[in-house]
DNA sequence: TTGAAAGCGCTAACAA
DNA sequence: TTGTTAGCGCTTTCAA
């Protein structure tokens, strides 16, 4: 932005008009004779101008920016809901400002922090660890905020929210090793993602109970909390030996990375899959059909989780009523879940 | 941006001052006393007032933003690459802006435009599709880009450029195989990534050329143009068999997900790999890790390369000397190359 | 040490 | 149909 630009005042010089017949000229303002138009844009194009957005949004009191706050880009499930976010505020005429909050509150509300002095025009958070302490400085913002499965147990009712439904996928899970006539099944989760590893857990017992199965204590795996920051797969890796040593044969794991650290355990001890255990995942990531064999997984439709969410706060953005959305996961079946052996 | 937020105008009247003292007093300026410079602090942060940055960057001509374009966000070099970007970016006081241009020119352009019209003081691209007959366009900008992995095949001396090193890390895919005691080597490629495709082909000729091999023209697999939308792995699917037909006993993949796709293809045809076939990938993605067997491949740095380029970025915009880099892949072994078998 | 005033590049109300 | 003027919220001379 240093070097000095073409503005409006310089056609304006070079077409003999004032500034702001120039701005009218080219916002296509009707209130002005065609001729001159056409003459100041073709002036304009000449002198390659290129209005100034910045001076626009301050007299607009609009940036036609959004601000998106996500976990981690890396992650395959979030780059996909960001791929969604795009695809939609791109068509909307909108640029996306992009922050990583790494599971991390201080960081998250910074990167909300930052959006508001820059005055986006609506917010987008996904995995917030925001909770209803916040509401007074979420307030403040005063643009719309939507937040994508929120981690959050317990969030205002000011908010906007697009959630998948964590509680139906894990009982979706646990069905298909039920029909697969499994009893003994497990439930293999991480510590820090309080709100869906709860209702997936919940899902997972509720499930069972159903099922008319009373699951031992011992069935479900948690990391401890210290374990957060470390990744995925370490921890799978690191819990799957004493689950299976309870003697179950079927295990929902809280995500596909998860169920990979499963594998790869189970690689090492010999237990193949799915003849000795039935495996299944979350999430439906790409990396899922890839792996042998491939997992499988309560599907998110990540890439709609997005699209909905930036759509919903478009709809904001226009003052529409809008109702929070549930979104459905929907099992894939492959080949790493199978019926139980006699000799299970 | 709607309602109406607190400006440096309220607090300056709630302390009976001028608002050019509060502006001096919230920036730390020197030419004012502690008591008044506490005092106004104070009233801000009693009123919420959060600085608007957008009418400190149009006086600045600076926006402490920088845009960055690349092919897709859901693809996970890029998200990796993006990370990279961010984390620096982010630890300068830099926000990102962020746009895809699915490996398409027009969309890359487009995304360019708009960055230069919020005058972002900076950008970034990735796998650029830009010719040099776009120069005179790019140079208008007038602030500095960086390009990674740059496509284009000549580019511009005034442009900015990180890439990784194509022809070493074919060497080094190649030379592996070599090693293993592989004479029948095949290249599995794509058609459209231009430069890098043919960077890897040619360093695949030359490594085999210093082993004395001199390769049969169908040991190179290419697809159509027209397959250039299509996902790399349906393509490796669908091309793999030809060439395997042709006897190679080893085969060098453009990327990962190109060997995904061989395997894939192998596993339906019988073929075991490393057994029968040794197969070696390029970028060294997650996924590469936890397939089966797990895959050779060269990896690209690509947290590296996403730095890299954003601390050239950081260098311009301080109006140091930058040279461009070239960056260093390196061969990870892994399980799915091996040595030739006797009856290979 | 402070205030008054100009100006960043644009839009829009009001006048002509 | 066009020009004049004010103002978006801020930083920064220049005077006091």
């Amino acid at each position: 932005m240093s070097k000095r630009k073409i503005s409006i005042e310089d056609i304006a010089r070079r077409a003999g008009v004032s500034h702001s017949t120039v701005s009218r000229a080219l916002r296509d303002n009707s209130l002005i004779s065609p001729q001159v138009r056409e003459e100041i844009k073709k002036i304009a194009r000449e002198m390659n101008y290129v209005p100034n957005a910045v001076a626009q949004s301050l007299q607009n009191k609009r940036t036609n920016t959004i601000g998106v706050v996500v976990t981690s880009i890396a992650d395959p499930f979030f780059a996909e809901v960001v791929e969604g976010i795009e695809q939609v505020a791109r068509s909307a005429g909108l640029s996306v400002l992009l922050s990583t909050s790494h599971r991390d509150f201080e960081q998250e509300l910074a990167a909300i922090d930052s959006f508001h002095r820059r005055r986006v025009d609506g917010i987008l958070v996904a995995d917030s660890r925001i909770s209803k302490h916040h509401t007074q400085q979420l307030a403040q913002i005063a643009v719309p905020i939507v937040f994508l499965n929120s981690q959050t147990q317990e969030l205002p009712e000011m908010f906007h929210i697009v959630t998948i439904d964590d509680f139906l996928g894990a009982r979706l899970a646990v069905e298909h090793l039920v029909s697969l006539g499994h009893t003994s099944i497990g439930y293999l989760g991480v510590g820090d993602r309080s709100r869906s590893n709860h209702q997936r857990l919940e899902g997972y017992r509720i499930a069972l109970k159903e099922a008319g199965v009373l699951p031992k204590t011992d069935w479900v795996a948690l990391s401890d909390e210290e374990h957060g920051r470390t990744d995925d797969v370490a921890i799978a890796q690191q819990l799957l030996p004493e689950l299976f040593k309870t003697g179950v044969t079927g295990i929902f794991c809280y995500n596909d990375m998860v169920a990979v650290g499963a594998m790869l355990a189970c690689q090492e001890l010999g237990i193949s899959i799915p003849q000795d255990l039935s495996l299944v995942g979350f999430d439906g990531i790409a990396l899922s059909r890839y792996v042998t064999p491939p997992l499988t997984t309560v599907c998110q439709p990540m890439l709609e989780l997005g699209r909905s969410a930036m759509q919903m706060l478009l709809d904001l953005l226009q003052e529409k009523n809008v109702e929070n959305l549930v979104l459905s996961p929907f099992l894939v079946q492959r080949g790493s879940s199978a019926e139980l052996m006699a000799n299970g």
